[in-house]
DNA sequence: GAGTGGTCTAGACCACCTA
DNA sequence: AGGTGGTCTAGACCACTCC
């Protein structure tokens, strides 16, 4: 840059980095715009071209932008958000024939599917095993792996541990386990009705596995659920683990003060 | 690099990156070591030292190393995460004379303690507006902005918003209420005790003044909780947000499934 | 003063997209 | 084919920390 307009000694990135986030938020350039390109960016400010990509950085890190290669970079849409809900589990949304991410794409308008990853005996985590109070000798647990969509978008990663004495010979060993209230029926049936969630919340960055699988651009942190079931004898039966894309979902929780 | 060692075809960078990555994960660099500075790195491997740089930052985004200017770049140790749970509201935990926060300071062994930022009569974003069901020509509300520590790291930084017709005349236009139970002792003394709450929960990377205040390392998310307080009438009377570091902190729900 | 990370330059080649 | 972002090089100077 010619240089520090107005007696700025901040770093060039930044200043164009500031400059550029003004513009996106006076609408100057609306959602959907397409920036000048790195190569043009520099040139006009008479800087180099890296330092023209590292403003860019700054802004991608920070969410505004999201640069597509060969394509340019463009001003990032406003995205409606999916927000998962602690009523997911309630029975009064059972007559609706949905799972509660379906009916929560539904309500939005957009077309929401599931996929089953894997279904496997495993030897559960050391974090999951204490949630699930499994003694040490019967450290054995049934993993569903599963992704879910909303349009053509990956949002969530979902990986659910049962014990393998509640899991073992029944239909959840399945791919499909063929109940209409899913596998929180068949769990019901076995004795086990979810009296009370316990969900303990995190953020993070994605690993590297996430990112690929989410489909996320750099910038974009998960929200990290790790939600235990409780039955009628206060006693946990299952454990689901989400791994959420923090740009297009988020958490509600309505609850009472007890 | 010489060569892609073993075919693989990925960036340098990257390949710097997961070597580094192993070693942290395998204990050969335990938390807190010095990594090599970038230009040994970018020496031993026979790379430009900005590609070491870039394979350093792919780290310090995913949260494994931190960079200290003039010193150089660490491990990052593991952290204690403060974790806010909904009992948070818990008249059960009055008797401790402690607020949630400073109480599970308490338990993990840190010294909790807030700071008052401004106690303001303000126009609320319309957002806020909407969750407290202000109707337009009553549009006024009092906002109380604090930050939260623990040991010498900004942990939170929650804003409170209270109708302003609700507020005015109490002790709740000062700087410090006075009250052993806080704002809620205050609200509850004016005819609102909280019955249900229902919160909103987000992951986002950190606005540039979020960053500054919060002292957030590149690559640490925050996550953003708008909590409504909920009295005997089902109506909604105090809106606050919580801004809080999510590499040292996190949040906990115990709700019965209704 | 020596060493560190932070920023910047002026080039280069590659991978990807659009036309 | 031409333009875009992604990666890389081989330098340079600055700001900060530590001795």
């Amino acid at each position: 840059m010619t240089s520090p307009e107005g007696g700025d000694r901040r770093p060039a990135s930044e200043r164009l980095a500031d400059e550029l986030r003004r513009s996106i938020e006076s609408g100057e350039l609306p959602a959907g715009a397409k920036l000048s390109s790195e190569r043009e960016l520099a040139e006009l400010h008479g800087i180099a071209r890296n330092t023209a990509r590292q403003a860019i950085r700054l802004l991608a890190e920070s969410g505004l932008v999201i640069a597509e290669h060969g394509r340019g970079v463009f001003v990032r849409p406003a995205i409606s958000v999916i927000r998962l809900g602690n009523d997911r589990y309630s029975p009064r949304y059972r007559d609706t024939g949905l799972s509660p991410f379906l009916l929560e794409c539904a309500k939005q308008g957009k077309a929401g599917r599931f996929e089953v990853l894997s279904v496997e005996r495993v030897t559960p985590p050391a974090d999951v095993a204490a949630r699930l109070k499994l003694s040490p000798d019967t450290l054995s647990a049934l993993r569903r792996e599963n992704v879910f969509w909303a349009d053509a978008d990956p949002v969530q990663r979902v990986t659910t541990w049962l014990p393998w004495a509640l899991a073992d010979g029944t239909a959840l060993l399945r791919d499909e386990v063929g109940h209409p209230f899913g596998i929180h029926g068949i769990l019901e049936e076995r004795g086990h009705t979810m009296t009370r969630i316990h969900d303990e919340i995190s953020a993070r960055m994605p690993t590297p596995d996430e990112r690929e699988h989410l489909q996320l651009s750099p910038g974009v942190p998960v929200l990290d659920v790790l939600h235990t079931s409780i039955d009628t004898e206060g006693e946990p039966y299952e454990l689901t683990r989400f791994v959420m894309r923090a740009d297009l979902s988020g958490l509600r929780y309505d609850a009472p003060v007890e």
